[in-house]
Order: structure tokens, then C-alpha cells, then sequence
DNA sequence: TTGTACGCGTTATCAG
DNA sequence: CTGATAACGCGTACAA
């Protein structure tokens, strides 16, 4: 039975080598000699040496670690993303810091302190702001590759994009072609991208559309479910509530969900509703919601390859980024408004609900 | 604008002073002069200096960080008891590794050879089977003190436990009482606690009842999804299918709703069906699940608070064991088996779903 | 092909 | 109270 963790030193001596050609075995270095090699192999083995990898950063410089500071990794979508990134990076011998902001600022330098001491080799980051000067200084400070997540500033540094406005799109041609013309649209600040694109996706298509634009339709909070609830419940207890609603952020829909419920609403027959993220929730709901999908895991991957691929050695000042696309994918939860004529035929394929989902244009 | 990383020996030389005196100024050892510290920290501020944590881990052993290997964090359950245990270890200066193991055996073996070579200080561990000799063998050449979750073996170890059998009793007491008498149970393979201590409450409860136990109704695989969606499509498609279905995995409610819907069946009408964790899918489902509820972000803080005390010095053989309870929550989901003499006042008052709630009788 | 010796950034010990 | 120095485990020039 092994006890302590054994030292190189120990791996040497025991093998009957001396450190330089235990460490050149260790890191397989081209000039060995047979039977040395299997020598200390062999006591590698017997031993259960592992380099100890704090020395080896102090020496050679990378940890072969890399951050994450995301919103709350208990966010479905977010976990999806992260367990995605974390297998890649895995896989190329990274582990992957995980550290979840709670989307607060003061929290976000914290972490970021944390990542600092540790040394990380790269950070992947969702700021809960683009343009916070206090964020941007400590992120420049850290002075690493950094790959933003759906933040398209600064243009420094490297992003993952998510095309919000197609999927957007869709499903506001859905609901306009329903006959909706009062959308109620809650999501977070505009202070960062995610938000930014889905209110500029929404007037595009009202303005397409001849409406005009409200803006106490429109409300703007956190992107955590609490929020949702409040600014949800806000706009269906508008004198003139409007007949859809839009969930503008991943974690938005329950909160939706819940304020519909407080109000004695019903889906889709007082309100079509549409989230942002597919959900088990978005799936097993009844009806079966309709959401502007996005493949949180598939994002992971690649946002994993895009920092390795600037780990391993692209530099300079050009930045990748990198959009990923969003698609509208209806279920049972749309309908045309209260008053309006129906559209039977396609209104009652799509509120059989469940398993058959016809999903928006942009398949691909 | 602050470069590279400061060493506390350019520190050292801005402040004027010998990097042993300011070693002592960054942790604050008593004998320091008054005018040196200003001195000292003022360059702190002014470099930015933070001590580099690998060569502090070289220098005294403590890594101050703590791995985790659970089964996915991407399941709603273990996201929160994450994330609540990296809260707490986090404000105790402390970082998480956060290691998923999908349950699979190899992996597991993996993912402890990364925290052998991190050097991580404690581990917190829910294996995917509590008697296989090589993931004992695995953590004990770790030689640190373990964290086992919801494991009861080895003894050894600390262990933080949930009381299954009570909220198990209880949900079977309700069911029993509303003239169920085939009650199905999907759960995972009894190597592990979580399964064994519900079979072990499901099957005393029969017994109690008066009713033989009837192995083709229990079926046990993995605690996944997926697992959860074929086991219980086998039960309902029995000839004498089981009139009540209890999911005995947190991850395991929506594999079994889409058997039900599969099977075309109608809750609680066709089948009763019982949860093992308090999700949004729970809530929000219609009609809402009842569940049998346990605190995960409670179990994460007491869990970072156990490993804490463990690092904290306490050693010797004598093992710390906590076990919080599991309580029953009704809700929508269960009703009397079809063609059974229903108890409509009760029964009524359950249908109504959504936000009101009973609690079963544990819940202190 | 192999061994020796130095340095990475800290902290602790020991002199002064 | 403060400064010099060894040691932690490893990789790598450089010497043999």
C-alpha cells in the first residue's frame, strides 16, 4: 500500500537513476536508454508516481487550468455548457475552474482575484456587464487569453456568440402572423448582449410589422428567475396586458410560468407564451412550450476549442469569435389572441403538444 | 496599468525591504514595524501583488482547494448541493474542483488520478458503487481525509447521509392509503445507499401493508434519465401494470413522465407517480409531482462544513456521520387507482395543483 | 546517454 | 524587529 505521495527524488532513487533521467522519462523525452526506461517505468509503477503539478507550474509556468465565471451553474443551460467545456478541456488535460458570479459585480472581481493567485492559464467569462471599466481593468489585469460568452465587447478578446436574433425573429414572425400585436418581451439589462440583440430583434420585427413599439412592453431586470416572476407579473397586470409573452433569458421561463399561474392566466388561450431555453421544463410543461433554442452543450465544445486553440499558441491582437445560431422551435404554447379569428388548421397541429415539434427555418 | 504577475521579490525591493519581512506583512505576522507595513502594503496596492499559490502550496503542502466527483452537475439536484458547497468553501478560502463522473467506474478512477496530481486537500465523493475495491483502493492511496455522499461505507470515512427510508415511508403510507396496491419503483442499482434504503422502505412498508412484494415491479439501473424512461416504460407496459409509480432518483422524474406520456397514460387518472427531488419540472408539471423532497443546497453547505472541520485537524479513526431527513410533499399527482372507491374530499383538494401544497408530517 | 546543479515563488528558521 | 538563506518538487541547461 502506497503512503505518502512519493517525490521524483524518491522515483529516482528507487529506479536507481538520478532525477534529470527520471524526469526525462517522466516527459518522454527522445534520448533514453532501453533498459533505463523500463527501469523507471517500472518504478513509476510500483511507486505510483505522479509529478506533482503545483512544482511543475512554479517551473514551467502554465497550470494547465482555466477558469470559468459564469451567472449559476444550477441554471440548466449553463450547466450544460460548462459540463460540455469541462469534458473537452478534460481531454486535453486541462481541469477547468468553475466559478459562478451569481451575476454580481463585486463577486466577479473577487473571483477573478481567485483565478489570479491561482494562475489559471485562461479564463472563459461572462461579465454581467460588456463596458464596467472596474471588470475590464481586472480582466486585463489578469493578463490572459480570455474567451468572452455572448459578450461581444471588448473586441479584444476572443467570443462565443449566440445568433439571438434569428431565432428571435421567428418566433416574433410566429407570434405576428398569429395576430399578436401587444408582445410582452422580459429580459435582462441591455448592458450586455444577450439582451442588447433580443430587444433589437423585437423592434425590427414590430417595426417590420407596422407596430409601433411600446416600451412598457418591454422590461428589463436580472436574468434569474425571481426577476422573470416580477417583471412578468408587472406586465400581466397592465390595464391593457399584452396577449404574448416572450422569456428572454435561459433561466426566465419559470418565472413566466409562475406569474401566468399567479394571475389565473391560462397558455395558450389568455396568453401565448414563448421561453429561451430548451428545457425540461420548455419539454414536459403543458402545453409543451415553445422556445428559441440554442445548443448550450455544443457551445461548451467550442468554447473549449477556441481558448485551447489560443493556448496553444495563436497571438497577437486579432481576436475569433465565433456565432453559433438559435432556432424557434414550436410547441403548444402559442395561439392566436383572444378575439382574434383562428387559424384552425395549423393552430391545432401545433396544440397536440408533446413529442411532434415542428421546428423554425433556420434547421440546419 | 499592472503586466506580468509581481513576485513578492520585486515586492520586496519596491517597498524596500527583505522579501523575508514581506512574506510576514502578507500574512500578517505579529512582529512587523509599524512604518514597514504602511510601506509594505502600499507596494501591494500599488504592484497588485497577490502571493502565487502554487509555490505556497510547494512551500506548505495545503493546496487550499477540495475536489468533488459527482455524478453530473448538469442534474438540477446536484447543482445546488454544488454550488451551495462551493459557496461555503469558497468564503473559507477555499476552491472547488468540480469533477462530474457520470456514474461510470473508469471515469471515477480518472478523475481521482487529476486530484492525486492537483494535490487537492480533501475530496467529496459520491462513488458509483460503495464496495468496489478498486475505487476504494483509488481514494485511500489519496491518503485524505473523504467526504463520502450519501454512501454508507466504507466507515472510515466522514459521511453526509439522507434519511430516504422516512420520506420513502411516508409517500408509501399515502399511496397505500389511497388503495394502491401494485406500486412500481424505478431506482438505480442497489450498491449504492440511495437505492438500497429505498427498496429497503418500499419493501417494509408492503410488508407492513400486508401486501407481497413483487420483485418484477422494482426495477433498478442507472439513476439517469434515460435509465428512468426505459425502466418505467418495462413496468408500464406489464400486463398488470402497476397503478402507482414512485421515481427513486433525483434525475429520474422526467424519464419517467415521458414513459407515461409514451405510454399515453394521464396522471394521476391512469397512474399515481412520486418524485425524488423538488424541481421545476416537479412544480411546474401537470399536474404538479408530488415529490419526496431533501434540501440539496443545505446538504452542500454542511457537507463543505464537515470536510472543513476534517481539515480543520480533527484526525484520528472516529468518523463523522450527519443524516438529514427527506420529507413527503403532496401535491397534484396521486389519486386512488381507477376503479377504486375514490375519497373525493381529499382527493379534490390535491387536484387543485400548483402552488398549495401539503407537506407531509416530518417537516420540522 | 546520463548525472549535477540551478531556479521557479514562498515560507520558516535562524542570526543579527 | 528585520535580513539572509534553506527547502519544497520539478525541468532543463550544461557538464561528463
Amino acid at each position: 500500500m502506497t503512503r505518502k505521495k512519493p517525490t521524483i527524488k524518491e522515483l529516482a532513487s528507487a529506479a536507481g537513476v538520478s532525477v534529470g533521467t527520471a524526469s526525462r522519462v517522466i516527459n518522454n523525452h527522445p534520448n533514453v536508454g532501453e533498459a533505463v526506461l523500463r527501469r523507471v517505468n517500472d518504478a513509476i509503477e510500483r511507486l505510483g508516481f505522479t509529478p506533482d503539478s503545483a512544482a511543475q507550474s512554479m517551473r514551467g509556468g502554465a497550470t494547465r487550468s482555466i477558469g470559468i465565471i459564469i451567472r449559476d451553474i444550477t441554471v440548466p443551460a449553463l450547466a450544460s455548457f460548462t459540463r460540455a467545456a469541462q469534458d473537452a478541456l478534460h481531454d486535453a488535460g486541462y481541469v477547468l475552474f468553475i466559478l459562478c458570479s451569481t451575476n454580481s459585480k463585486e463577486r466577479e472581481l473577487e473571483l477573478l482575484e481567485v483565478l489570479r493567485k491561482r494562475r489559471v492559464d485562461g479564463l472563459i467569462f461572462a461579465p454581467s456587464s460588456e463596458r464596467d471599466p472596474d471588470i475590464l481593468a481586472a480582466c486585463r489585469r489578469l493578463d490572459l487569453p480570455i474567451l468572452l460568452l455572448d459578450r461581444s465587447s471588448p473586441q479584444e478578446w476572443d467570443a462565443l456568440l449566440v445568433d439571438h436574433e434569428t431565432g428571435m425573429g421567428e418566433a416574433m414572425d410566429h407570434l405576428l402572423s398569429l395576430g399578436h400585436r401587444r408582445i410582452g418581451l422580459v429580459t435582462g439589462r441591455p448592458v450586455v448582449r444577450p439582451s442588447s440583440a433580443r430587444i433589437d430583434a423585437y423592434r425590427k420585427k414590430l417595426m417590420e410589422a407596422g407596430i409601433d413599439y411600446d416600451p412598457t412592453l418591454v422590461r428589463t431586470d436580472g436574468f434569474d428567475l425571481d426577476s422573470a416572476f416580477f417583471e412578468a407579473s408587472a406586465l400581466l397586470s397592465l390595464q391593457d396586458r399584452p396577449t404574448a409573452l416572450i422569456a428572454g433569458g435561459i433561466d426566465m421561463l419559470g418565472g413566466a410560468i409562475r406569474a401566468i399561474r399567479a394571475a389565473k392566466l391560462s397558455v395558450p388561450d389568455d396568453i401565448s407564451l414563448i421561453g429561451s431555453a430548451d428545457t425540461e421544463l420548455a419539454t414536459f410543461s403543458t402545453p409543451a412550450t415553445n422556445v428559441i433554442r440554442h445548443d448550450a452543450a455544443e457551445q461548451g465544445r467550442l468554447s473549449a476549442q477556441l481558448i485551447l486553440s489560443r493556448l496553444a499558441g495563436r497571438t497577437g491582437p486579432d481576436s475569433h469569435r465565433l456565432t453559433l445560431s438559435s432556432q424557434y422551435v414550436m410547441r403548444g404554447s402559442c395561439a392566436p389572441p383572444a378575439g382574434h379569428s383562428p387559424v384552425k388548421r395549423a393552430q391545432k397541429q401545433k396544440r397536440r403538444g408533446g413529442n411532434d415539434e415542428l421546428v423554425g427555418a433556420d434547421t440546419k
